[in-house]
DNA sequence: TTGAAACATTCTTTTGAAGGAATATTCCTT
DNA sequence: AAGGAATATTCCTTCAAAAGAATGTTTCAA
């Protein structure tokens, strides 16, 4: 409920999270690659091969090549700048404000300070 | 079976594959906050807030001050870092060989040569 | 010491995603 | 035309993670 997406595709995190997908990932690094060679070197059968795939490529992870009989599987590069650039985002910030936490907690006793005031509940 | 989880955690992956958690992170960008005010933000409930925390928390994602009743969350930055270096080896390799896709096509050709031979299948 | 605020934890229920197995589709070879 | 290879798809089952609801724990205030 009220789910809000925020920014950054989650999509894309979604679809790494799986690990047999991460895996196939890793793979593909080193080249493209056709359906059967994954399911092989992976250990996976065709069909979960096959559906890890198109999860992949629903989400522009991955994209095809139909060449005759097989389908050549191949990295996208998007997914990953968009990654990077949200990764990036956030150390910035991270670096920046690191230890003000501190400040948090001078907030957070300022909102109690029942200075001078006596049964004045404000909620 | 055989799940062979490669290099980088898969486990930040997971955590942040969440959208609760996801937007909870983006939250946290901003500072720290303590659990009822990330709940209240994002519409959550207190628990369910608390079960995100949890999740984020052993994943190393977040870290916890205890502050008398309150318990103040904030993010890591080793996990972001480590991301960060995931995804730029991916750049690199992508970089190099990005359209060597027609290296593999000839590869798949030289395997099929039939070129001189009649029928000899090696299986 | 009683009560309330802030959080965590437990238990149950629900939902969706992944695996298994069988089948459908496309294309090539003979 | 027939058969086989490579891949996709469907249906069913299984399992884990998230939500809901209630309750426990700690800490402070009066």
């Amino acid at each position: 409920m009220s789910g809000d997406i925020p920014d950054m595709g989650m999509t894309t995190l979604g679809a790494l999270a799986e690990p047999n997908r991460l895996n196939i990932v890793e793979l593909l690094r080193e080249g493209p690659l056709t359906v059967g060679e994954i399911a092989e070197r992976l250990g996976l059968r065709q069909p979960q091969a096959s559906k890890h795939l198109k999860v992949l490529s629903e989400n522009g992870i991955v994209e095809v090549k139909a060449e005759a009989n097989r389908r050549i599987y191949r990295l996208r590069p998007e997914p990953f700048q968009a990654l990077d650039a949200w990764v990036k985002s956030f150390q910035r910030v991270m670096e920046e404000r690191y230890d003000n936490l501190e400040d948090y907690l001078r907030e957070l006793q300022g909102q109690n300070r029942p200075e001078q005031m006596h049964e004045n509940k404000e909620e």
